[in-house]
DNA sequence: GTCCCTATACTCGGATAGCAAGTGTCCGAGTATAGGCGG
DNA sequence: CCGCCTATACTCGGACACTTGCTATCCGAGTATAGGGAC
């Protein structure tokens, strides 16, 4: 099992945006840039994130994405689907109605236990997800990155942008 | 993100070991035709659970595959491990530390907030598979299976392996 | 000085190659068994 | 009749092709802006 690395950038470009005031739009050249990625790989998570309702785009000059809700409005979760899709890791194929030992289909209404336990803990795994915001990981930033730094990345936004 | 489909069979092969007797040893073959998967690949995920200490193999003929332990302290997290292997789902590459505003390594002792959270959520993801053993599903299938399929499995095993 | 128009430069978006990992397969090494042979 | 030996047939185990999906990239469509010109 492994998550794509666009996951992590994605997230990464959430808390960015997170960050600025909310009507400021900053491009995926930017953020490429800001976090030392592939711009247009970049720019695939983000057309995804834009597509799913995540970010919102400003087009034209001046244009680029910010966030389409409040940080505090968006969990990790949506980013997640976002990026990744809404099927569920484990799939079941039903393998238990195939060999010579099985029955007519009829006698398989319910999911078997095995689907069952591994959808419970994927369950629990996106509850957990639910649970945090993008303002979340915002507000942590304030407490543990030092003041300095946190100019300074104001300062370069504020460079690119002018 | 997507779990193989060795793992389905590798679970479904468990919970038929774990309903046979402790000293009984099915081979690979036979595992494959139950479930009417490729004998092959199966015997992938099979030397996967071996070499991780949850089946254990006897050679030679009459030989095959059977539980190394009670089936009720094999869990699920323990098949999964075996199969997909130790790695986290999630993987931060630190890209806080790389772009124009970054600063000295020092500055990064604590792990971000980002890869906090992910790893929080696969936490509880393991921690509900820990939860699961192949007894339970083997106890929960006596429940969920007819009475007559369940015989009907039972002749197909006393078949093949006489 | 103000307003409007146009050309521009910058933005996103989807369509297009390359590569790693999962998927599927095969054949060789090793061993418990079955049968035959000798005592 | 019993025990031993050998040949066999069956098992697992690791090494070898193929396909899907993640990784990385490019160019075209569309728009807000900046500048120039007219009033």
């Amino acid at each position: 099992m492994k998550l794509s690395d666009g996951l992590e950038w994605a997230l990464h470009c959430c808390t960015v945006l997170g960050s600025l005031p909310p009507d400021v739009a900053l491009p995926a050249g930017r953020l490429a840039e800001f976090h030392a990625v592939p711009p247009a790989y970049l720019a695939k998570q983000l057309q995804a994130l834009s597509r799913a309702g995540v970010v919102e785009t400003a087009p034209g000059r001046r244009g680029g994405y910010r966030l389409a809700r409040p940080a505090t409005e968006i969990t990790l979760l949506d980013v997640v689907v976002a990026v990744e899709g809404e099927a569920p890791a484990f799939r079941c194929t039903e393998i238990r109605q195939q060999g010579p030992s099985a029955v007519g289909p009829e006698h398989y209404v319910e999911p078997c236990g095995i689907a069952r336990a591994m959808w419970r803990a994927e369950t629990a795994w996106r509850d957990e997800l639910r649970n945090v915001t993008i303002g979340d990981l915002v507000a942590e930033l304030d407490t543990s990155v030092s003041p300095e730094q946190q100019q300074r990345a104001v300062n370069w936004v504020i460079g690119v942008l002018s």
